[in-house]
RNA sequence: GUCCCCUUCGUCUAUCGGUUAGGACGCCAGAUUUUCAUUCUGGAAAGAGGAGUUCGAUUCUCCUAGGGGAUACCA
């Protein structure tokens, strides 16, 4: 049998973390398997789908390389698939019309929880003849749930998880207009596309037993269940937006790369001996359920710059160069022309290695496509006093008088100069530096010469010197 | 309130009855270095509490505490 794992958000935001590991987790799970991996958009609730947040979801998954098997299934499309269960069930004495009114509902859990009682709908519909429905209402079709004994949910993740059966109570299949519930909705949608194991988030642990009582009463075959942890914020407390509960394209925003949060990601709850650093390839390798934690896992984001200083270190130059091209060009409000970008290509391996994230990768690429005269920061100004400037001036005429602009002659030809003026070469360099980048920071200062080559080398000592 | 789940360094985790409780991030100190990083070396840092089971519990059981989730005509 061939696996089926499904990722089912609701469009009524963003592809939030939370959602994205899911995802992810899903993803891994079938392709460790070789199996599918379906996607599900459950827009049922129609006051709150909307069409950005689908397309927010799907750009999402292909931002982290989640690529799904087969069409998505919009679930509203489905909804007389569902209300056709719903009607067989009823026929079958499996569910009943409920004309309760709400403000009996809410009397009725107030009362359940005055007497420390499960709150739940007391059944007064259940076995009552439709003669005695009020004119004038219309009513719901609820599940005629088992009253006693246990639903026991054999969970992946969790494991044996036993639910009283009177603490589950007679669920809303369909609503007063006709329209099925998400409760009945994922169980038939989930059994039609074939679904084999569920991995979702354990907010709906209590959902499974439910769900599993309406599985059995149709007579389908019980999926697979593991219900993963939910991620915490940084203070332990369910993730919000304060924290780290932003849709992905954030943290696409923020410079991190999609590689690098999804290694995130899956060692958040999950563990793979004492790896740390794993690639696609082997996280489809290596995943499987028996190693997801059961605690929640609170969201670092510390670790998660790690990782991408990781990644980015690790990346190729001209993808690199890519990915901050649009964000130089916002930046400075003007186009890359194409010798700007084999600069950046030829200076990111220097680059890369001190960047955290794509932006400031972005950032500290800008000196090479200033334009002349540079605009120094404070300390580059500072660095360059009297005295330094003078230094500077012998060196760009000993540069000048180069034959050639070789990384190792000019290198060469720095040293010698700081040995001729009698300074260590820092004391050189951090005023080339400033005269160079306008900063004080910057790759080693023999790659920054060879990377901007004579012209703006040369031009550029100049400018800084006065008069 | 009721039901369910969870609990090892600050954080993510390893350990599947016997370990000096390991790794990673972060932090501290040092080395390398032309800046900043990188890299390297070293360090501080943990079994929530209490009972049991056992020759022996971080590991198994129970209780307590703390945290989380679910309790909708949302999904």
């Amino acid at each position: 049998m061939t696996i089926v794992t499904r990722f089912a958000p609701s469009p009524t935001g963003f592809l939030h973390i939370g959602g994205a590991r899911t995802a992810l987790f899903n993803w891994l799970y079938a392709r460790h398997n070789g199996g599918k991996f379906l996607l599900r958009i459950e827009d049922t609730d129609r006051e709150r789908s909307t069409d950005a947040a689908i397309e927010a979801i799907f750009e999402g998954m292909k931002w982290l390389g989640l690529d799904w098997d087969e069409e998505p299934i919009f679930q509203f499309s489905r909804r007389e698939r569902h209300a056709d269960i719903a009607r067989q069930l009823l026929a079958e004495g499996k569910a009943y019309y409920c004309y309760a009114s709400k403000e009996e509902l809410a009397e009725m859990r107030d009362q359940a929880r005055a007497e420390s009682r499960p709150p739940a709908y007391d059944g007064r519909w259940r076995d009552r003849d439709p003669s005695e429905a009020p004119a004038g209402v219309q009513p719901v079709v609820r599940f005629k749930s088992p009253n006693d004994g246990v639903t026991l949910v054999r969970d992946l993740v969790q494991g044996d998880v036993t639910f009283a059966n009177e603490q589950l109570d007679d669920m809303i299949l369909l609503r007063a207009d006709g329209t099925p519930t998400y409760m009945l909705s994922v169980v038939v949608d989930d059994h039609d596309m074939n679904v084999t194991h569920i991995i979702r988030g354990d907010d709906h642990l209590t959902n499974a037993a439910r769900q599993q009582q309406l599985i059995e009463a149709i007579g389908w075959a019980v999926p697979e269940y593991a219900h993963i942890p939910l991620i915490h914020g940084p203070d332990g407390a369910k993730l919000s937006k304060r924290h780290g509960a932003l849709g992905v394209e954030a943290y696409r925003d923020m410079g991190y790369l999609p590689e690098a949060l999804r290694n995130y990601l899956l060692r958040l709850g999950w563990s793979h001996g004492d790896d740390e650093v794993i690639s696609t390839e082997q996280a489809i390798d290596w995943f499987n359920i028996e190693n997801i934690g059961k605690s929640a896992a609170r969201f670092d984001f510390a670790k998660l710059e790690n990782l991408n200083g990781i990644y980015i270190r690790n990346a190729d130059d001209a993808y690199l160069a890519a990915l901050i091209k649009p964000i130089i060009e916002r930046m400075t409000g003007t186009d890359l022309d194409p010798n700007h970008l084999k600069l950046i290509e030829k200076a990111m391996n220097g680059l890369k290695e001190r960047a955290k994230s794509v932006n400031s990768l972005a950032e500290s690429s800008l000196f090479l496509v200033a334009e002349r005269p540079l605009v120094l920061d404070d300390k580059a100004k500072s660095l360059l006093n009297e005295e330094a400037c003078a230094v500077l001036q012998r060196l760009a005429d000993r540069l000048e008088s180069l034959a050639e602009w070789d990384k190792d002659l000019v290198e060469n030809a720095v040293r010698a100069a700081a040995e001729a003026e009698g300074l260590k070469l820092g004391k050189i360099a951090q005023p080339l530096r400033a005269a160079l980048t306008g900063t004080t920071v910057s790759p080693g200062i023999f790659d920054v010469l060879d990377v901007l080559g004579r012209d703006q080398s040369i031009g550029r000592i100049r400018d800084a010197i006065p008069g």
